[in-house]
RNA sequence: GCCCAGAUAGCUCAGUUGGUAGAGCAGGGGACUGAAAAUCCCCGUGUCACUGGUUCGAUUCCGGUUCUGGGCA
């Protein structure tokens, strides 16, 4: 683990903002950055795309402006990027932020990222074990899960019996793993860890009524219609992108799918943006509940006493 | 006013040849190590509108009442 205060005298962690969407992670980020005149690193899957702007709940250019925001806006929609980019992009900023003396401040609702960051989740360069679920891909789509479901109970019968059938993403992954590097995935998970955390990392998440959360998404869903989503996700849309690529996943862009093809209308399109962001809040919250201590709960309230929690408890 | 059809879970409905009921959606909980805004798993007691009657027993059959659709005046 690398001693931060060598860099920066005052601090002892790096802060990590996350908590549902709609929750008011970016506006308690900035804040952070003003007071400490650090740089903001995302931590979202999903504004890494450049032109998906709204949907996505970008800061305003002004904002942007005004702090520096990094890792948003790194690659082009139809690009393919997962945790392993992520968590190596993040440690270059990290890098060269502390190397100048600025306070990284970490930002985003995507778990996984949050996950890797935290616990120190070593991917390697390698091994990666693409060619092979290429490959268990094709096969599934060909033959069904049942064959590679058997196999994974073969060779890897711990993975077989955590990882449901059903979920046939992750039962490819986990035979993929263990037929490329001979590793099972508990080995494999075990080796990612063994060096530790990176850096010292803080969590916070800010949580606030259920009812309360999903009242802020749905309005904040009429919001970002009016301001022309339906436009963005046109142009997205009509950009010649590979519809299978990641950025096609994102919520406020799939459910105009169907109306653009004009299979339903606008009414059902917003209906289930505002449906699926619910469902979406829900899982991150499961997600960071699991992380337990592991992560300190700010009740979203008072920014002010947000900020002074923050802050007190990073500092050295 | 008359005729017809409804009234069952938060919503849309199914069902019980009379033995107090179940789907989808919503909602809740959970999993997650290279697509993660993805992917997947689990969770259904509710005055069966109200009220009389028949019956050992009614949400179910019969009568009345109320409400909601539709039709006729």
């Amino acid at each position: 683990m690398i001693d931060i205060s060598t860099y920066l005298p005052q601090y002892k962690y790096i802060p990590v903002i996350t908590g549902p969407t709609a929750s008011g992670k970016s506006s308690l980020a900035l804040e952070i950055c003003r007071r400490t005149g650090g740089e903001l690193i995302s931590a979202d899957s999903m504004q890494i795309y450049k032109g998906l702007d709204i949907g996505t709940a970008k800061d305003t250019p002004e904002e942007r402006a005004e702090i520096k925001h990094h890792l948003t806006d790194i690659v082009e929609p139809g690009t393919y990027f997962n945790v392993s980019d992520y968590v190596s992009m993040c440690y270059e900023t990290i890098e060269v932020l502390l190397s100048k003396g600025i306070l990284p401040v970490i930002c985003g609702g995507t778990g996984q990222y949050i996950s890797a960051l935290y616990y120190g989740y070593d991917y390697g360069r390698d091994a990666s074990a693409d060619e092979e679920t290429a490959r268990l891909e094709a096969e599934f789509e060909r033959d069904g899960i049942e064959g590679i479901y058997a196999r994974l109970s073969e060779k890897d019968p711990e993975a077989a019996a955590k990882i449901h059938p059903n979920n046939t993403r992750r039962v490819i992954r986990a035979l993929a793993v263990i037929e490329s590097t001979g590793k099972t995935f508990t080995e494999k998970n075990n080796e990612s860890t063994s060096e530790g955390p990176r850096y010292p990392f803080k969590l916070f998440m800010l949580d606030m009524d259920r009812q309360v959360l999903y009242d802020r998404i749905n309005k904040r869903v009429d919001i970002m219609v009016d301001e022309g989503l339906e436009q963005e996700a046109r142009a997205l849309y009509d950009s010649g992108a590979d519809r299978k690529s990641t950025c096609f996943q994102a919520i406020g862009y799939k459910e105009f799918k169907d109306y653009f093809e004009g299979a339903s209308d606008m009414d059902e399109a917003v209906y289930s943006i505002k449906l699926r962001s619910r469902h979406y809040a829900k899982r991150q919250l499961t997600w960071f509940r699991a992380m337990g201590d592991d992560i300190n709960r700010l009740e979203a309230s008072d920014m002010e006493k947000e900020v002074q929690a923050v802050l007190s408890s990073i500092r050295q």
